[in-house]
DNA sequence: ATGTTC
């Protein structure tokens, strides 16, 4: 039990063993488990040679008691013939083009070109991500790319209308904010006694094997936000017109806005499939991650059920989350909306046949759908009506979308700058830190001039009590 | 995004 900390320093890390050239995915895998397993006794230095010898002559360790599944892995993968991707460049749709990245533009050409591809999109906040880009869309026949989904299986907005004019958060700030601290967890915290949910009882949490070791940890995240760009926050909201799904009147009110998702549930869940996908299907290097899964294999078919089951599991937390905090106010919604933007649905292309829609990072926008397009913590969001645009396969955006990453923003930004933006927006936040400020995103006006095809603005929100990830003392405002 | 282990 009592493990010495010079031992564990010692341990070979990925990184080391991708050195080594060993290829991710199966052999890498094996390797870690293997050295980890047996060979912790041996010394860094020792176990280095050891595999070096046998990555040199997988052959002649394929009888080896311990090191047989690996040399029989490396083997494979020499053999394993990569699955060609189409040689022309494919068409699709970008909205917004001027202000996407090229390394989001590269990714989406290359995930174009799988053969199981049918057609694709880039909605205005793209950015790079692993395989798919975020803000990609991609239609594909009978498979299901488990990077195409994201990590964050079913991640997703929610928001609660209460009947209350939006003068009485500027005269309960603090009770409001005490109501933000006092009902929803962040990072690794999670609720002492957590709600039971009928989300538990689903059959797939006995059913698949690696859904099942993750129950536990998922009944105790129930109702929990994470972390990220993840928040809950108080707002106000202002309904433009009398022509909403909610019919309700034009006005000003108080709103709740929650962006969370799956928590480890989702992210093991992505893991798990995304390896058993590489495995499957040998892609060149730079499609690696856009290994998908046939829907008519076992493996496709579990891995649609276990992303089925995330999805609803992010959705039980986000009602967790706004069960809480309307207990707390005293108040009924008057209308509610949510919708997921990491997932794959199965829908109908233009022609009428059924195509695997994956939107990573982008807001399902058919005609009528109704959806949420969040700025950031100190700018405006958007209630949107769908227009069904067939060229940006019934999508829009999922956010802002950011310009510079976490690690930029924290060395460009100081907390004086961020604590000034934040006042001039009379916004308070708890929690969070510089990598999620507002100055690190697009504009999101910008953004929403630039899918005006693909949706149209109902109701626009303003955030004004803003919880997130981080340490709660660090960017108060008031 | 994630008890940061690809």
């Amino acid at each position: 039990m009592k493990k010495n900390k010079k031992r564990t320093s010692a341990k070979l890390s990925s990184n080391d063993l991708v050195k080594l050239g060993f290829p991710s995915g199966k052999p890498l895998g094996t390797a870690l488990n293997i050295v980890h397993t047996y060979y912790t006794d041996l010394g860094k230095k020792h176990q280095i040679e050891l595999l070096q010898d046998v990555i040199a002559a997988p052959d002649q360790y394929e009888l080896h008691t311990t090191l047989g599944p690996l040399a029989l892995a490396l083997i494979a993968h020499k053999e394993a013939e990569p699955i060609a991707l189409k040689s022309e460049k494919q068409n699709y749709a970008v909205y917004g083009a001027e202000a996407i990245e090229q390394g989001a533009i590269d990714q989406m050409e290359i995930a174009m070109r799988l053969p199981v591809a049918r057609a694709g999109a880039l909605m205005p906040d793209a950015h790079q991500g692993y395989g798919l880009p975020v803000g990609g869309v991609l239609a594909t026949h009978n498979a299901v790319i488990p990077y195409g989904v994201g990590v964050d299986i079913g991640c997703r907005m929610s928001m609660s209308i209460y009947d209350i004019h939006s003068g009485y958060l500027e005269k309960n700030r603090e009770q409001l904010k005490k109501m933000l601290t006092d009902s929803t967890r962040f990072g690794n915290a999670s609720f002492k006694r957590p709600m039971d949910h009928e989300i538990m009882e689903r059959p797939e949490f006995s059913e698949i094997p690696v859904v099942r070791e993750l129950k536990d940890r998922a009944f105790q995240q129930l109702g929990t936000s994470g972390g990220g760009n993840h928040f809950v926050e108080f707002g106000t909201v202002e309904i433009h017109d009398a022509d909403n799904v909610f019919d309700l009147p034009a006005g000003k009110y108080l709103a709740l806005l929650s962006h969370s998702g799956s928590r480890r549930l989702g992210a093991n869940i992505a893991g798990y499939y995304t390896k058993v996908a590489i495995d499957a299907c040998p892609l060149p290097k730079e499609a690696k991650h856009l290994a998908w899964l046939d829907l008519d294999t076992e493996a496709g078919q579990e891995y649609w059920l276990a992303m089925n089951l995330a999805g609803d599991y992010a959705s039980a937390c986000h009602h967790q989350i706004h069960e809480r905090l309307t207990a707390k106010l005293g108040e009924a919604p008057m209308a509610k909306i949510e919708n997921h933007h990491n997932f794959a649905w199965k829908e109908q292309d233009a022609s009428g046949k059924e195509v695997i829609v994956h939107r990573k990072g982008a807001t399902p926008a058919g005609k009528g759908v109704m959806g949420i397009i969040p700025g950031t913590m100190a700018t405006p969001g958007f209630i949107v009506r769908g227009k069904g645009e067939a060229a940006a396969i019934n999508s829009a955006s999922h956010g802002a979308g950011r310009v510079m990453s976490r690690t930029q923003a924290i060395q460009t930004f100081s907390q004086p700058q961020m604590r000034k933006y934040l006042q001039k927006a009379g916004v308070d936040v708890i929690g969070s830190g510089l990598d999620e400020a507002p100055m690190a995103y697009k504009d999101i006006h910008q953004v929403m001039a630039s899918q005006q095809e693909l949706v149209d603005v109902t109701g626009t929100f303003y955030p004004k009590i803003v919880r997130m990830n981080g340490d709660a003392k660090y960017i108060e405002v008031d």
